[in-house]
DNA sequence: TCAAAAGTGTTCAAGTTACACCCATGT
DNA sequence: ACATGGGTGTAACTTGAACACTTTTGA
């Protein structure tokens, strides 16, 4: 990996300790009304084999950031996707192979824009929030603490439509913040609210897939939004 | 500082970069009904004897918490203190001096134990939280996302007592949450909200130095708080 | 006696919660 | 014709916001 390395010169911090750098992604996806993770057979040893969060070491050269986000487009196939900083796992005996500080990262993918292909490649699988399995090192522990920041985040901000398809019902989102608050909310008070906030936008389309009857498809409208926050509003759910 | 590194294998890591991490720390304190920030004079190049945060390199065998921790007991003399982590800055070239990541904490103290003694060694100042000067790096943005973390936590958590002495006054703790959110609140509205929570008691002691009258001196109770806690009761504010 | 901060209740508006029935349609 | 999920309104309650005067006491 150190081919990438710029050379920083360094002159002024010499003397200092250096320590591996990694990145961890928690990929949040919500398919057939449930909540989903996205979660990697390690190819590598230690652990070799078991399930784990996806992630590589940080090059010298790299942003953070930019390391995330490549993580994420190689076992994706997306970019351009919400991708955010969870929090910094620095424990020095966190990780038996070696003194590994890692950034983890967490974000929420349109789970029908996904490329089959690249979770294949990386022989990953789609779990239910709920039926983690026991994972290597302190990845239970991330998770648990993405899936805390989603439901605080997902409160106070418009980022649960960062996992429906462009095209939703009002049940499906009904059911993403069912899945993502894990209560169950009443329909009536749900519609009326997200409805009255006026940052969705009514098709003249239905979808038939959940019922015979068919419910009304919406779109989440970006610049209503926009103008509403200048405005001083304050999105809550 | 390498001398304090344990000798790790790494014996599967081999080839991968590594990276120099520091700490570095946002301290605030609350005195007269002011919020502070402590600032340091960098005591070394690149930008020796500007104003900057405290901070240091992160050693091999060193967990980041326990970095972040002594670094704050070395510049306030103060322990087992609110101290939590922030956020974890790493673009490439955020450092002229050198590829560093840096994660930065933040802290909350209560000036009234602050050994003066520290802050002197140290060519520190208290700077009123509107008042920052600019500092190296990207030290000012750290600052403004920690400002914003503690308006959000300051919110629904009761952190707002690590800022002030044990006991304290109503008008006191007003004036606290007056300048952590930046605006005036209403002094009957605060006092009922507050005191209905319950997890005050109130003492038999007046302070009276700030008003001939003298207001009531109060204690945070952190066993009824915990208890409430349990009930389901949410702090907010 | 007066200046300066501490302390005290009520009213009104807004928002949240609880709750039950009809609708549309594919099978 | 019936089973299934989609869609609608109202009343009770809770919460937050606005607002003015009296009390205490040191100087």
């Amino acid at each position: 990996m150190s081919v990438h390395s710029v050379n920083h010169t360094n002159i002024y911090y010499q003397g200092a300790d250096k320590i591996l750098l990694a990145v961890d992604c928690i990929i949040f996806g919500f398919d057939k009304n449930l909540l989903k993770l996205l979660l990697f057979k390690r190819k590598v040893e230690p652990f070799k084999n078991e399930w784990s969060l996806i992630g590589r070491f940080i090059r010298e050269d790299e942003n953070i950031n930019n390391a995330a986000e490549k993580v994420l487009e190689e076992c994706t196939g997306l970019n351009d996707v919400f991708l955010e900083q969870l929090f910094c796992y620095g424990d020095a005996s966190r990780d038996p192979g070696g003194r590994v500080v890692s950034i983890a990262y967490y974000a929420l993918i349109r789970l029908d824009e996904q490329k089959e292909q690249s979770v294949e490649d990386f022989h990953a699988h789609w779990f239910d929030v709920n039926e983690v399995p026991e994972l290597i090192l302190d990845h239970n522990a991330m998770i648990e603490a993405a899936f805390e920041k989603l439901k605080q985040k997902a409160r106070v901000q418009p980022i649960g439509f960062e996992l429906l398809p462009e095209k939703f019902t009002i049940p499906n989102l009904q059911a993403l913040y069912e899945s993502i608050y894990q209560v169950n909310l009443d329909g009536r008070n749900f519609r009326k609210k997200i409805l009255s906030m006026g940052i969705l936008e009514k098709l003249d389309e239905k979808d038939k897939t959940s019922s015979k009857k068919g419910a009304y498809l919406y779109k989440f409208n970006q610049e209503k939004y926009e103008n509403l926050l200048d405005k001083g509003f304050g999105f809550e759910i």
